[in-house]
DNA sequence: ACTTATTATGAGTTTTACTCATTATGACAA
DNA sequence: TTGTCATAATGAGTAAAACTCATAATAAGT
């Protein structure tokens, strides 16, 4: 509350590793992890070189740092995604939206993670596996949920879909990176959509129903309306 | 034909050349670039130090030269699986099982290549990328031989399904790295073949949803009535 | 056998991540 | 306010490793 200083002891020092994060992404951005020198991070987070020190057990540690925070973030954006939806293919398309732009206006950051892969340091690899995998949770939650409603047919196999959207979208992302021309957000979300749903509809093997599946929507989502008018009837209004 | 040095003077220093590329790829797979000294790299390859720096302008150098020789040989790889085969979706079942197994097996190999990646480096990316053209260059091929048969509808976007089919393939390979007890080769090439399958039959639209249409726009005014209803009930009457 | 261009060498240089002895800061008590 | 102490900050110094270069060996041509 004070206008001068206001910060506690604790604010003070996670301001200090703030900055470091901060500064120490917009260099890996700009020049990557070998071309940035710690002493530059340092000067441009207002700290001595060996105060960084104090923060980050060394330079690997501060690229780790900056890459956990990115996927944090990307996590918080998701859940919000596909929080604003109900349905679950409504869902499926918020994600993908978020997803793919996402990856796009983060390439770089992301690109920045894969330094930490191949390193001969096993427990580093694994820290962006684990981050990756609080990510894809919210597919894997969205995934499950619509095998409870009977949306998604209950032999789909989960991690052969979540692999189909990832990587499809991940690709696609690296394409439009590449080729600013084929950036077309709205025919790409309904071409992965449309890929995915095909694969919800039944397991392992390609589906090939017709009207079959517009049917069953339609009994489900009639079974859910008059639930819901059951519902809306018994308050007493 | 000599029994004792039977090389001119070019296969010397491509032998000097190939044996610095093996040393260097051994001992990257095992540590890792940052943990591999170039030194170590010489020693092995049974060359000085200086003369490593004849051969290649710096350690990167060196890796490229390692990325650059695994692309080559997966290129050959695949162009042979698929000259195997007559059929268009033979040729793509063919390559799908090639490329499924050549990722799995030389997985570090290729992580390593992400070593190139976010550099700073834009010549360096740029290698990368062209070898990997090269090698994707053999799904476009069998894509628009597709398409001049009849077997790929005209419409469909070469790079759209292009994404789907490598992007799945490298996250399954992935998954399938962690979790050895999901590796199941012929389900997985099933499960892609049919999913190429699909985007191959018309373009940007999904073939299979003739009411889909409808029955979204059900699903959503359904979400909204029962959000309502929520919305309703939240409120203490 | 001599000359010359090519190839090889490893001790030395430079760069840079990281350390550590020393100093500054701020919280709390008297 | 002043003194004490634990915590935090500093940057000159160290060590490790990529890379250079003056010198030497080798081999091709005459």
């Amino acid at each position: 509350m004070n206008a001068t200083r206001p910060q506690t002891r604790r604010e003070r020092l996670d301001a200090k590793e703030t900055a470091v994060i901060s500064a120490a992404r917009a260099l890996f951005l700009e020049k990557g992890e070998a071309g940035t020198r710690v002493a530059e991070i340092a000067k441009r987070a207002c700290v001595a070189e060996g105060t960084l020190y104090l923060y980050f057990k060394n330079k690997r540690a501060i690229l780790q740092a900056v890459v956990a925070d990115h996927w944090e973030q990307l996590t918080v954006g998701a859940r919000e995604a596909v929080e604003g939806q109900t349905e679950t293919f409504d869902k499926l398309e918020a994600l993908t939206t978020f997803h793919l732009r996402a990856v796009i206006a983060d390439w770089s950051l992301l690109m920045l993670g894969t330094r930490l892969w191949a390193t001969g340091a096993e427990a580093e690899e694994q820290m962006e596996r684990d981050y990756r995998r609080n990510y894809v949770a919210i597919f894997d939650d969205l995934f499950r949920r619509g095998q409870d409603r009977g949306d998604v047919a209950a032999d789909a196999s989960l991690w052969q879909v979540r692999d189909l959207f990832y990587g499809t979208l991940e690709y696609t992302a690296r394409t439009m990176m590449l080729h600013p021309e084929r950036t077309d957000y709205d025919g790409v979300t309904e071409f992965v959509v449309a890929q995915v749903k095909s694969a919800c509809l039944s397991g392992g093997q390609m589906p090939l129903y017709k009207e079959e599946s517009g049917s069953r929507d339609l009994r489900s989502i009639t079974g859910r309306l008059e639930a819901a008018l059951k519902d809306l009837k018994s308050l007493d209004v």
